[in-house]
DNA sequence: CCATTACATGTATGCGTTTACAAAGATTCT
DNA sequence: AGAATCTTTGTAAACGCATACATGTAATGG
């Protein structure tokens, strides 16, 4: 039981190969008589077109590559289930492409787009310059997801982060904190630099002086925030609240806390942002802001097909708006604005 | 600036497509004055080859498929990454198929295979029966992970379970703890039931009676562990301390104890398996028996590799030890056994 | 100096499909 | 009935590369 080619079902039920292809691709063509002869050759042979042949002949694999900074954040392997299953309903395979955050890698695997690999790509939070990526894709479909920095026209789906972030901050002034702390991400990326717009832009739109003391770079993960917090906390005088650019950082902060044994949220509110499965478990369970993490998935991938297949976008540019979801980390959890 | 092809280089560089086609392929078999000429000609006219023609003539990919239950658990993203990471080291794709721990899915993407979209398999933990497994497979190289009910001889890698899970529970009993409860992960999985007679054996060795009440069934999510410890503590004859066989479920267990006011581990040890990022951060931190994720990833993709090149393998079936990690939530965390 | 070998290159075939085109058969219309 | 049209099928040419084989050229040995 060799290798069974297209040749050797179209010998079994006496056709050419033409029709025999023809019921893969236009079934309507052939007549139900000789499609019914086909299939039953294809059963009996237990035949499976071969991939390879037919993908060089239409110069197309239906699979997608989905580059992502580290599938093991719940974050981004969130936004990659959800682009999977899209994907996969829509008859497109996807191939992986963790870079541990390195521009390097990402080119790397750009660069499977001109291979031919893949027939096009979802960008997650690029690292790499926008100019760059335009030179390494040229002319193939890339979607970004969550970097909108993008002067060259390449279509993207991002969440608002400045009003966000300006929304939580909103959230900690109007229970009455007045001091607040502010945990930015990696400030190399502009989504660091939006969000931390937002709150500045928060607290200035309430009167509110912002003490720089108390706003620090992180790098999003978990240490970074309890090692600031550790600090902060100690110090003489010390914020009531705290902002922080993730979910990860937040609960780093509140471990701080209860290590110098200050209580959340009596002592210390803190809201996050993204909204991981962690957010839920910890203790306690913390506020934050979600992230649409299902819809940028999904509509990455309806914007990409569109552009796979040649037709138009509706907008290039997709912007999602976050969820403030109130649990236990600032107090008065009972209140829904 | 149209698609660029092998032949355009060739003429380009007044030379046949076959040395062209060497350059890549045996680099020595072409003169160094000749190989120069070709690289010019490459980076002139930014030529890169078409892998779907390379594909099909060599009739391989280059890439493996992972077929995993759900990315979105960080234990098993964990071994995608270093399966990831070891498949890249090797020039090596990796497509991803989230299965959802569906069976059909499984199968699905098993047919990739046959459709020679990949030129193996890495499984992890499948839910498919091994015999149909067999069927769907047809001697392309596959390797599994995690499961070791394979009648069929097909490589795998995996921890041992029963030692595993007898080792966490002596580690109980060492603490002084009689009434120990088990919380077991799906029993249709064999690994569940491993994972019980370790637990089993480890309190009849130490001639403790085991209170049947006090072994339950979940299904290694958060939830179920919150659940099943929430009835359990609040019964009129509680247990002193868990065995989990999640991590997840052991900090499900943790909060429903928290939220009884049940302190741990003072009144209430316990300890979970897989060692995945939340028991390092979850308050108290969570002793538990870490599985080797990255030797489970990269192992299984070395193995796959040799198969893929018609290489011998060494063992077909690799079993690995957990190593049980002491930290808070079992007391006494600062002896190392 | 010619026979033998080693090396470098070119020619041409095939990998397993899809599909444009041609051909043949069936159907409709005048 | 013959022309015109539609439907169904077959023939053969790609798709872009790798490679067996043939050819040509340089190096080696007697």
């Amino acid at each position: 039981m060799r290798k069974v080619t297209m040749d050797d079902v179209a010998k079994r039920c006496k056709l050419s190969v033409a029709t025999v292809s023809r019921v893969y691709t236009n079934p309507e063509k052939v007549s139900p008589k000789n499609r019914e002869k086909v299939y039953r050759a294809i059963e009996e042979l237990n035949y499976q077109p071969n991939m390879l042949a037919r993908n060089l002949r239409k110069l197309q694999t239906n699979s997608i590559l989905v580059v992502i900074p580290n599938i093991m954040n719940t974050f981004f392997s969130y936004i990659l289930k959800s682009i999977q299953n899209t994907a996969f309903e829509n008859g497109y395979q996807v191939l992986l492409g963790d870079t541990d955050k390195s521009p390097e890698m990402e080119e790397k695997y750009l660069h499977l787009l001109q291979q031919k690999m893949v027939d096009g790509v979802i960008f997650l939070y690029p690292r790499m310059h926008p100019s760059e990526i335009q030179r390494v894709i040229d002319k193939h479909p890339v979607v970004i997801v969550g970097h909108q920095e993008t002067p060259a026209d390449i279509p993207f789906v991002i969440n608002n982060n400045r009003l966000s972030s300006q929304t939580a901050t909103e959230h900690l002034i109007r229970l009455g904190h007045r001091r607040i702390a502010y945990f930015s991400g990696p400030l190399g990326l502009s989504l660091s630099k939006e969000r931390q717009e937002g709150f500045f832009s928060a607290m200035e739109a309430h009167g509110l002086a912002v003490d720089e003391s108390l706003v620090c770079e992180g790098d999003f993960y978990f240490q970074s925030g309890y090692d600031l917090a550790l600090q902060m906390l100690a110090s003489p005088n010390p914020p009531t609240a705290l902002v922080a650019a993730s979910d990860e950082m937040a609960i780093g902060a509140m471990k701080a806390a209860r290590k110098l044994g200050i209580s959340i949220p009596d002592e210390f509110a803190v809201v996050g942002f993204d909204d991981i499965k962690m957010a839920l478990i910890c203790e306690p369970p913390l506020t934050t802001m979600a992230q649409p993490k299902e819809d940028l998935g999904r509509i990455s991938v309806e914007m990409l097909i569109r552009m796979m297949k040649g037709e138009p976008l509706s907008s290039k540019h997709v912007i999602l708006n976050d969820e403030l979801v109130i649990r236990e980390s600032c107090g008065f959890h009972l209140n829904r604005l």
